[in-house]
DNA sequence: TAGCGGCTCATTGTATACAATAAAAAAACC
DNA sequence: GGTTTTTTTATTGTATACAATGAGCCGCTA
């Protein structure tokens, strides 16, 4: 690669550095959708050869974020609406299973923390910086996924959100409140709080419709 | 490979030639679990070189059939109580999600392939035939997420059996009354056919949770 | 004999060369 | 001039060679 992002790669397989590198230009918008990646040109620019582009590549079809076809190479993942509905629609599910989970499991410390992690997001919000809300948005809402203590349901919600991230990012951009989403995490929180799981459910269940049918609306 | 299962893999890449042969190994407990993936050592029984094994393995990997560690290569999936609880947890989640779905949307040329479904399944269990057994009941389950119409579900659900299947079909063969399976699938028509969404997601979730109980005996 | 240190070997990681193929461009044909 | 066929070229698929590394072995030392 020429260069590290950080000391932890050097010593990381390169596969995992593209991945890493690939995934960051993807999700950010660098590469965009339908986007070809062409193993030899990625190993030029990277400084690799191309058998761990080619695996990198392989992780990332893993996550969802590019689809390959048999001798025509990959493409940056684009989404149709229906796709949209569907990934959204089981993020629902299982978030919502999740949510579910987390009010039988919280403890005094959890719930500290995620108190804490709204106070940041709030403060992203202020600070209109777009990397930093989703950053700390997504951190609050993994905090309610760990509680829930189910890894497989975590790893899964890790890999829909990947897929619709960039749509998520492209409509943040364009939200003419984003306060509003500081007090629907408040409401979740206190839900929790109060150990009403059927409230924390619907909370969780409005709060990634309402996202939903935004990014739906851009993406029409 | 030196021969091909059937005339279709012939134009294949050959990592989804490998990928399939393993995968079947895996699944019907020709490999077990914990077994190490040797690059070397497939490729020359496979007849193949390491390129398309190495890529076979990463497609096991995405499926959750292998697990890799850096420069220690690959191995088998062997799943603890807490994964298998974990995997088992999602996949009712979201076969619930389904069912609840395909209530909504079942057409009478669907519910009659439903019970065509169990008839054979049920063929399947008189004969006792194990690996007949297990693709029908696949079958059966596959009808109704097909009919939720979900594809990214349907998509993960595909996934979170397979991690589990091998365990599955270990505890078929010790199953002292299968014909109950055939039962509760006829419960679950019958739920399904009324359009009571809640009495088929229960019915649904208990089927699951019955098979769970028992294959987790089994893990312990 | 227990523990340390370096050696060997098996195995994975990476690079690269060659083969196969699909898309694009050029040529031949009507 | 347009259409089909051939040729070229870009790109992926596959094989293989070499590098790096981790695991186990063996002898050394105390």
């Amino acid at each position: 690669m020429g260069f590290y992002e950080n000391d932890e790669d050097a010593f990381l397989p390169l596969r995992d550095v593209v991945f890493k590198q690939l995934r960051e230009e993807i999700l950010y918008g660098k590469l965009k959708p339908g986007e070809r990646l062409m193993e030899i040109a990625l190993s030029e620019r990277l400084g690799v050869s191309r058998t761990p582009v080619r695996e990198g590549i392989r992780l990332l079809e893993k996550e969802g974020l590019v689809v390959m076809l048999p001798r025509r190479g990959a493409r940056v993942a684009s989404i149709t609406a229906k796709q949209l509905e569907d990934v959204l629609e089981a993020r629902r599910t299982l978030e919502t299973f999740a949510a579910n989970a987390c009010c039988a499991k919280i403890t005094k410390t959890r719930f500290e923390e995620l108190k804490e992690a709204n106070r940041k997001f709030s403060e992203a919000v202020d600070s209109r910086d777009l990397r930093q809300m989703a950053d700390t948005d997504t951190a609050f809402h993994n905090i309610i996924i760990d509680t829930a203590g189910n890894e497989k349901v975590k790893e899964l919600l890790v890999s829909l959100k990947e897929q619709i991230f960039r749509y998520k990012y492209e409509f943040m951009k364009e939200m003419d409140d984003p306060t509003r989403l500081v007090r629907e995490h408040d409401q979740i929180i206190k839900a929790i709080g109060e150990c009403r799981s059927d409230r924390a459910v619907e909370m969780i269940r409005m709060h990634i419709d309402s996202q939903a049918i935004a990014i739906y609306r851009k993406i029409k």
